[in-house]
DNA sequence: TGTATATGGTTGTATATACAACTAGAATTT
DNA sequence: AAATTCTAGTTGTATATACAACCATATACA
């Protein structure tokens, strides 16, 4: 049994979804509609109506049915995403610079997040990410060069830091924090940028196999940079 | 069937850990474990489990049993909260001020969401919110004086808007928009602050039995008002 | 001692069944 | 014509059962 069958019964109400076929407040198929069309008992076609439903997709209602959901879920707006991916979804240039690369010895804080003794020698790094030639996103980077030997000798004209993080390790831990607050000394200066620039999130990532951890934060945000959620009860 | 057995069962898991009886990282009953103690068919307890697992309390992995997770998830700090009870929390003291309340004749926008024709007479009041004497929400509230007499009548020295309004009638519909700009010239002025300070979260409410949409914006944000989540993978 | 193997306990998937609660519309009665 | 009742279809809850997949530990064997 490769794929469970409710997990084929979910996909393809949510495929219809996402394609347009199911439109919001249309009925999906009933639970017994789904029985008989794929062969399998009430439980099991109930299972995938009800993922659905726990996910916020479908609204299920005794005696009427189950509706493609008017409102998507809030959750779906905040996953761990990539800003290379975001910038072209919107169909903008992207691209990114390394802009300054010193060797380090790790304070207690960051030895603690790349699991290496304080003092060690660690490598930071300075990316700044543009979106149309605008900067959008600051990130300090620390590497562990006895992990990451490899990244401190890329080539990051011809990939970019992203894409060759997300070939060579799986992120393992990301945190991010959603406050408003202006942009620092630093980055305003180095990006000749004004102080009273609002920046609107700092996220936390960690990639423990490669030893590498990124702070960044997201600077200059404006519509394209909100997140929102809308719930009707 | 009063309150569904699943539900009992999965209140008295969730219970233990928000007391701290289990903490993150313990194990919680098994499926068997479950059936004997509350009597119940196995699918019973699972569903219990299941759905604390797809709320992510849970982790829960085939042949060793059911954790309490070591994180939270993001979507329980993002729920529509009321600024009173945000405050109190802190043990900080809260209270909220009128400070206009005019007649105005209501555009489309605030024709359509209150239901009423353009036109229509509404009363505007604008509430700022003030935790230890300093102001963090800026409200502007629409209300439509058919459905809402008793709201203007109010006298709110003795009780706060929030708690009237929660009192009256249920909150139908809430969007936030979570978004880093700086105070706009109209608050400035009015709370004689520095237009260079940021604000998060604007978040607009609707009660349509009462007759009310709110909108509120989030202002002079610090840690105390900051969003964040932690995944692990 | 080290390596297989067996075992018991756990969660995952799936079926068949039963009854309850709710809805809309049809059929019936008044 | 209007109000009531019935009915078919829907989701909600609950049980009993079966087998699969996975894990840690204990046991048996080499």
């Amino acid at each position: 049994m490769s794929t469970p069958r409710f997990i084929i019964i979910k996909n393809f109400i949510e495929d219809k979804i996402n394609a347009g076929e199911f439109t919001p407040g249309d009925r999906v198929p009933s639970e017994n509609e789904l029985c008989q069309q794929f062969s399998v008992s009430r439980m099991t076609a109930r299972r995938a109506l009800q993922s659905l439903n726990d996910e916020g997709l479908l609204i299920r209602t005794p005696g009427l049915g189950s509706f493609v959901a008017k409102h998507r879920p809030i959750s779906t707006l905040l996953e761990v995403r990539n800003i290379a991916d975001e910038v072209h979804e919107r169909g903008n240039s992207y691209s990114a610079k390394i802009i300054t690369m010193t060797e380090v010895e790790a304070t207690s804080q960051q030895a603690a997040m790349l699991n290496v003794a304080a003092g060690a020698i660690l490598y930071h790094s300075v990316i700044v990410h543009f979106e149309e030639e605008i900067p959008v996103q600051w990130e300090d980077r620390l590497v562990n060069p006895a992990l990451a030997a490899d990244y401190l000798l890329q080539d990051f004209n011809t990939i970019t830091p992203n894409a060759y993080l997300s070939k060579v390790a799986p992120l393992t831990e990301a945190s991010h924090k959603i406050e408003a607050t202006l942009v620092d000394q630093t980055i305003a200066s180095k990006l000749h940028i004004d102080t009273r620039s609002p920046c609107l999130q700092i996220s936390r990532r960690t990639w423990s196999a490669a030893g590498i951890v990124s702070i960044a934060t997201l600077i200059h945000p404006g519509d394209r940079y909100c997140l929102g959620g809308h719930w009707k009860i």
